[in-house]
DNA sequence: CGGACTATTGAAGACGTTCAAGGTATGTGG
DNA sequence: CCACATACCTTGAACGTCTTCAATAGTCCG
């Protein structure tokens, strides 16, 4: 139907891996991720990997290429990813829904990215795990994704190291002291959170 | 005279400490510092502080209040503040140059924050130090208010420790080697880079 | 001049890293 | 369906960066 092809406007597929932008472009397009895992980061030359922003299903990618810079970091599926191919500006003032719920997903990103600099700031590998882990439940669940008090965790530990600051080695030794005090349940890229209060309560957030 | 106060726009002064905005309020106003330093911060129930944003003589503060959130943590004054008061929401459409200005502003910060993301995320007290000082000669040269090689720099080594993720100890002893490698002169709240590119040599980005 | 905040120094200790090895899953082709 | 390769996960031991605690000196400002 051609009456789906609005704006140029199309699905798109993204196999795990693949570039859905690299650094230092224009980007081409802004994507409604609607399944699937995405990441953005930055390398250092020395094999150092940070990784700045996660893209669920629900999230737009990237959404500040709206604000008309370059994307500076490449973006690379974690999983197979389905996403809407947009036109890379800002959404049309006709649609007032739309663009609210547009700004709303740029302020969204900008304030988990404001937690994330507290989280690797100042808080130890057992509080960033923690943080990370309750963010992503959080965030399945609002895109209606959690089942329960589990939902999917595609992450290698590699992965949840490149985000949290440390080492692969250092993740998989707090994820089993998690796993020792019962606060979750983590096998097969599966999530279980038996108490959301209970894991909550390993950070002192204020405020 | 009147023409000056166009949409409730004012000229306003905070004093070292004052604070600019509390967290969980609807911010009141929008403002663009013309003079002096500020800081947007968390707090952990414990004492532990995290910086999550600096704002310059030049810059908006705080953008993402435009995108209609609240502000979910306090803003205030580092030294004395002289500011413009914006009524808080998006620049006029009449007014093209000054809404592509901001909207790179906020694009500006957010690839701030994403490098501050990598700094806090990857890298030694030494980078990180390195590239904060790097960053902020940067925008004073950017405001104008760099003099040769030089620049005001009123940080105290226990903002810089809350900036960086580090004890003040820690930044007080890395300060000293980068002193000691002659990268850097810091005195009596001035920062002096002899050699732009030794700094830049000390981390290693790619990209 | 006195008080408070900031900077500096030393020594001991903790948290996380590094290096290295072995074990477990996952997918692919024969 | 099995064999094999690759990636991921797990474990141990030694090490290093950064922290913590504590005490002293310096600076700013009323």
């Amino acid at each position: 139907m051609l009456s789906q092809v609005v704006e140029g406007e199309s699905q798109v597929h993204f196999r795990m891996h693949q570039f859905l932008a690299r650094e230092n472009g224009k980007p081409e397009a802004l994507f409604y991720i609607q399944e699937g895992w995405a990441c953005r980061y930055r390398l250092l030359s020395d094999g150092r990997r940070q990784i700045t922003a996660l893209y669920l299903p629900g999230d737009y990618c990237d959404p500040q290429w709206v604000l008309g810079g370059v994307s500076s970091q490449p973006v690379v599926a974690i999983t197979n990813v389905r996403a809407l191919r947009l036109p890379c500006r800002i959404p049309s003032r006709a649609d007032f829904d739309g663009q609210h719920a547009f700004w709303k997903a740029l302020a969204g990103m900008i304030e988990r990215q404001t937690n994330w600099l507290v989280s690797l700031g100042r808080m130890t590998a057992l509080e960033r795990i923690a943080h990370l882990l309750l963010e992503l439940f959080d965030r399945m669940r609002q895109a209606g994704l959690a089942y329960g008090q589990q939902c999917a965790m595609p992450l290698t530990q590699i992965e949840i190291a490149d985000m949290t600051g440390l080492t692969p080695v250092h993740v998989n030794r707090t994820l089993q002291s998690l796993r020792a005090r019962e606060l979750i349940e983590l096998q097969s890229k599966w999530l279980r959170i038996p108490e959301l209060s209970a894991l909550r309560d390993v950070f002192a957030m204020t405020g």
